[in-house]
Order: structure tokens, then sequence, then C-alpha cells
DNA sequence: CCTATCATGTAATCCGTTACATGATTAT
DNA sequence: ATAATCATGTAACGGATTACATGATAGG
């Protein structure tokens, strides 16, 4: 039972763990595929990693199948449970995400933004569209937080557009 | 001369160091501080671990100081310029960033939008008077690239405004 | 003068990525 | 059958964070 610290993969795997009670790694990375991934993915192999850190420290239980491929299989434990609870409850903090974008960065430095932009441009819009899919899709069901990021999501890619829009548009050739 | 793999770290210090021909990790410290760190922060360590890096692999050159604290001085060499212009000019991708913000993967997993949203409003709208002043000091300067991403994080910030506060308002009791 | 903060750095730890590998299914 | 892809995992590496530490400078 060692301590550890729980870092946002902890509690993504929580998370999902919390709703599932039972998933192999495997089953992990296609619950992150189907929603909080486009938020915050992962690499595959922390999904392998992550739940084996989390069972040592006693906040998900580790079953390996019999037969087989041997698989292994987590369940969230009580612990685990109030860890997810006590970190969702949490004094909200101050704290601000970054864009660590790296095609700002090179604009930053210098790089042509026009290329860039046009290209960033046509990226968001493939992930603005699917988004609204997923929308229409999610709509009318119960699942409040996936929805909410989503619109989340949804606006930033707006603003992205918007914003990388203006920047493949300006120096244009007016003659 | 080693060879190294070259992270947007490596970038931000080659990019800090194209325009200053000198600085210690401390003078980069600041540089960031000033402009790049909005956009993309670093820990002021990883200012003294990666120039050792780039000047092992020939992109910067280091020299320390005789006499007094012998700090450490790095200039940028022509292959760093190289390695720099490179990343500039390369083929735009198409990779998106994503959102990776704690509060809304809190959401997601079912907090209560209510503390967080109210929380999140105040600390982007602080976020965003800070940006608006700086884009007043930069205005009339020849600095676009930096001016150009600031504009990025203006857009996201009143977006970021925008969706808390919606976040912040609903459920109101309207009697 | 003393204390707080700024300036400067090293070392250890550890999370996340990269590289690699193989068994199971599905498609042609 | 064979190739391709899906499913499943291990191991090594390395970049980033955390912890710690000390010398300089400025404010009270």
């Amino acid at each position: 039972m060692e301590d550890i610290r729980l870092t946002p993969t902890s509690y993504i795997v929580l998370g999902l763990l919390a709703e599932a009670d039972q998933a192999t790694p495997y089953d992990l990375k296609a619950m992150v595929a189907a929603g909080i991934g486009n938020l915050w993915s992962l690499q595959h192999t922390q999904l392998y990693a992550e739940p084996e850190r989390l069972a040592k420290a006693g906040y998900l239980t580790e079953i390996r199948e019999d037969g087989g491929r041997r698989r292994k299989l987590y369940s969230i434990t009580p612990a685990g449970r109030g860890a997810l609870r006590g970190w969702l409850s949490a004094e909200p903090a101050s704290e601000l995400p970054e864009l660590r974008d790296v095609s700002l960065l090179k604009v930053f430095f210098g790089a042509d933004p026009r290329p860039i932009a046009i290209e960033q441009v046509r990226a968001h819009r493939a992930k603005l569209r699917e988004y609204e899919e997923l929308e229409q899709a999610l709509n009318g069901t119960e699942v409040s937080g996936p929805l909410a990021t989503l619109r989340a999501g949804i606006g930033h890619e707006r603003e992205w557009i918007r914003y990388w829009a203006g920047l493949a548009g300006e120096g244009d050739d007016h003659t």
C-alpha cells in the first residue's frame, strides 16, 4: 500500500471506473476515446501503468483473469471513490489552463502565420463538425457533465476558427 | 556532441536566445515571464537543464563567468539558428491543442459546476484585464508575433468567461 | 542589522512517451 | 491462407516537476 500522488491522469481513471465497476485497460482506452479524450487525451500505455499505480495505493483492486489472455480487470475501491469525491468537491482552484499550442508558439517566434493559419482553420473546422455531431447524439440523454464539457469544446473550436481565419485572411492581395 | 530530440521547451529557449545573443538561465526566466510564459510556461529549473541539453547538442554555446557567481551564459550557435528556422518554416501540422483544463475535467466527472464556474470567471476576468493592458503596451511596437499570440489569448479568455458565466448563472433561483 | 525576497543552482524522483512485441480477429 | 488490423502488454528512456539549498540584495 504505497503512498502516491494523484494526477489528472489518476482522476480520469478513477472517474471512469467509478461508473464502470470493472474494466480492463483496453476498456478504459475505449472509454477515453468515447468522451474525455477530446479534452484530455492519454497514451494507451498510461492506461496500463496508471491503474497499476492506483491499485498499489489501494484505490483500485486488480484481478487477473484465469483463462485465455489473463487480462487484468480493475475495479474502484471505497478508498478510490473517496479520493475521487474529495477531488470533485474540493475548494475550487483559481488555476487557469494555458493554451500550449505549438502553432501559436511558432507565430510568437516569427513564423509566417498564413500557411499555419490555413491549416489550423481546416483542422479546427473538422473538429468542430465532429463535436456538433456528438452534441446531437448526446442531446436528450442525461449525461450533463460530458455535455457541458463538449460545449466548452465547441465554443473553443469556434474561437480558434475565428482567430486563425483572421490570420489566414490578413495580407491578402486586394488589387 | 550528442543527438537530442527538440521539444517545444527547446524551441522556446532557442527562440528567446535568437533575439538575445546572450543570456543566463535567470535572464531566460525573465524573458519567459515577459511574454511567452502566458501561453506556455516553464519551471525555472527547466531553464537550467534545457540550455545544457541544447549546448551538449551544439545548438548553444555555454561560457561560465570567471568572477563572482560564475553564472552560465548561453548564446545560440548557427546550428541552433538553423534548427529554429527549420522548425518555424516546416510544413504546417494539422495537430490540434487540447483544452486540458482541470476544472472542466471535474465538470466532466460530475462535480457541481456552480462554485467552479464562479471562481473560473473571476480568474479569467483578471487574466483578460492583464492581457488587455499588455496589448495597450504592445500596440504600436513592431512585435507582430507576440502581439498576434496575445490576441489569441484575449480571444480565449473572452470565450472562457462566456462559457463559465453561463454555467455560473444556470440553476439560479428565479423566485 | 535583520529579515524577506530575489537570484541561482543541484539532485532525485517520477510521470509520460517511445519503442518494441506478440496473440487474436477480420477481411480478401 | 495471408495480410491487415485490433487487442494487449512490457521495458527503457527522458523531460518535467519537486524538493532542497545557498548567496546576494533591498527594505524596514
